[in-house]
DNA sequence: TCCACGATCGGCT
DNA sequence: GCCGATCGTGGAG
């Protein structure tokens, strides 16, 4: 389990939104790992409206203009966190936001962080990669950017934090064909709605708009 | 200072 | 499908 190297997240910010889907992304909580399969991702670019980089550096976007390979953690709606990789050369100011991931080991952890939301309308809902049905209760852990990032316990103290390092990384996963790759436009946002910078797996169960 | 709003979620109709 | 929660941020005055 390698960190995926600088060179991966300083190219291209549309590659790397694209080429995020299957990787894995791993938190190392002392003798706990907790490890994700990206299937959803946004590209934020510079002269992007709707990107938190638009109006210039500040204290809370400072990460998003380092050097590609750190992460950016912002709070939003006054109670949810979203998790960013960034993206480029310093002083850009590009990132691209991790939506959705499929719980790939710790998912106890993940649970005791997401506490339990409410009801479960239904107990199985689409089929994972292996071609089992997926329990509503696994889907609703991590189906959204910031169940992710209550899921992995990431806030704004781990805004910042350099991704080839040990404690946060991203590692190789499987081989996605370009097939499998949906695209769109973003989700939540009310400018440049037009761009057409969201990246999914098609018919994953943890992507909740296909 | 003040204020409108947000890269969302979960519960309710 | 809709709506309220909840507060930091940043733009305006």
């Amino acid at each position: 389990m390698n960190p995926l190297p600088r060179s991966f997240y300083t190219r291209r910010t549309l590659t790397v939104a694209k080429e995020l889907l299957g990787k894995y992304i791993v938190r190392t909580l002392g003798r706990k790992r907790l490890i994700g399969r990206i299937v959803e991702t946004e590209a934020y670019l510079r002269n992007d409206p709707a990107s938190h980089s638009y109006r210039g550096k500040t204290r809370r976007n400072a990460p998003m203009f380092e050097r590609g390979g750190c992460l950016y953690v912002y709070f939003t709606y006054g109670l949810h966190y979203c998790a960013n990789v960034v993206t480029a050369e310093e002083g850009i100011g590009e990132a691209v936001l991790i939506r959705a991931v499929e719980p790939i080991e710790g998912i106890d952890e993940m649970r005791k962080r997401r506490g339990r939301p409410g009801k479960v309308k239904s107990t199985l809902r689409g089929l994972s990669a292996d071609g089992t049905a997926v329990p509503a209760e696994l889907r609703l852990l991590t189906n959204g950017p910031a169940k992710f990032a209550q899921a992995f316990g990431l806030t704004v103290t781990q805004s910042g934090i350099d991704l080839t390092g040990t404690d946060i990384f991203l590692t190789e996963g499987i081989a996605v064909p370009k097939s499998r790759i949906g695209v769109s436009g973003r989700i939540g946002i009310s400018t440049a709605q037009e761009k057409q910078w969201r990246f999914f797996l098609r018919e994953n169960p943890w992507v909740s708009k296909t």
